[in-house]
DNA sequence: GGCGTGACTATACACAGGCACAGTTGGCTG
DNA sequence: CAGCCAACTGTGCCTGTGTATAGTCACGCC
């Protein structure tokens, strides 16, 4: 946990994991297959096992990768605003998102430390605000759940609103709708009401998309990888 | 869903549907195996193919059932009031409900007009209300998914707020909760407000209703199955 | 140079899961 | 009763999947 090989971070193992990350994300645990992270990681199906031993154990490196990345990226989000996800979901971060959607669907064993930990952060930064709390804590519990609800579901967001959920246009239409839809207080008004100037001509401008390829990704910061050690 | 084959639905080709609907729910599709749908139905494994052909009619089938029992759950829901779901949710139509939130997650087929029903209805709903809606569509679907989070992630909603989310008590805490996160006047005000009343003093009442007169909205129906027929 | 170590592969095995097939039973109709 | 159909079961095959094992290659170190 001390150091950051972030170049020994893009071979053998942490390619086998970002690729398990994907499968798992996209079609579950169980409908994952070994070999198709090992095909999708460009390694034999032993390396796999060698690295991960089993399968479990690649879904656990997973989970504690994921955790660690995703709590920064909505400390960060939940401190800047109310909304669900910052501004914009950089490739790499989108599908850590995903990741921990269905890990927290499918009752993969961390996920019950991943929603608490977005539970503790969202009910501190309800806290902040002092809405007329007669129950705090379950308003932190289901507001959290609303804001997965919208990323676990994303397929179907997404195609609601004809755009991917993960690109600029998306998080600016849901973060509008999130806006009008939440109660006012939870967003300071002039931090929402800048939001709003900021979000409602976001879609116009073309903005600069993550790098399609996966083999370089050496584009540090354009949206936080936030990658934590290995393992 | 016009006839309602209450005894011949407990028989056979019912029974395995709706074991295998709880096993979907609560392990996943990829997950649950025919012999275990089987084993829970307590008929042979060759009885649920002779039934539904294949694992993927076996979805189907409980993708088109649950469907339609939903549709009329949500449409009553939602018509009446803003919340989540009824004030209680029965032992059955509870593991629909499960189900269907799998379902949406994983790509089921059917999901897609599932999530579109539901937002459609939630769409009419909004458009009685008028909020300054600038995305009224947009609005519709980020509030479709963030109602079906809290189902989606209703164990970890439960064990946040240490009750089913499906009971009476859970059911309570979640509508207060809501009504305190969301936009005054997504229900309108006294409405709102009677259901505040009604809510707060809910976990307090044992069993039996004492409802003051001036809810006049349908009957509480304790726990509404809402069969509709087979297949 | 010898050599251990770790990344990586090929192969194989045990087993579980989906599915096919041939029955058996029981009830209904002629 | 004969005939038939549908519900239901036992059994087995074949593929896919997780995992174990043995082996190859490259590299750093005495």
């Amino acid at each position: 946990m001390a150091a950051a090989p972030h170049s020994s971070d893009l071979t053998g193992r942490a390619r086998i994991r970002n690729a398990a990350l994907r499968q798992f994300a996209e079609r579950g645990f169980a409908a994952t297959t070994m070999r198709d992270v090992a095909t999708a990681a460009g390694v034999s199906p032993a390396l796999v096992q060698h690295h991960f031993g089993t399968k479990d154990g690649l879904r656990e490196a997973c989970d504690t990768y994921a955790l660690a990345a995703y709590i920064d990226i909505a400390e960060r989000g939940v401190t800047k605003g109310e909304l669900p996800d910052g501004h914009h979901i950089g490739e790499e971060a989108s599908w850590l998102v995903r990741y921990l959607a269905l890990a927290l669907v499918e009752d993969s064993p961390a996920a019950t430390a991943i929603f608490e930990a977005l539970v503790a952060v969202t009910e501190g930064h309800l806290r902040t605000r002092d809405v007329g709390a007669t129950d705090l804590h379950a308003q932190a519990v289901v507001l959290t759940a609303m804001r997965l609800g919208v990323t676990v579901l994303h397929r179907h967001v997404g195609r609601g609103l004809d755009t991917d959920v993960f690109s600029e246009e998306g998080v600016a239409r849901v973060s509008l709708a999130s806006l009008d839809l939440l109660a006012p207080g939870l967003v300071d008004t002039d931090l929402a009401e800048s939001w709003r100037a900021d979000l409602t001509d976001l879609p116009q401008r073309t903005g600069q998309s993550a790098d399609p390829s996966e083999t370089a990704r050496s584009t540090p910061q354009p949206t936080q990888e936030v990658p934590p050690d290995d393992v």
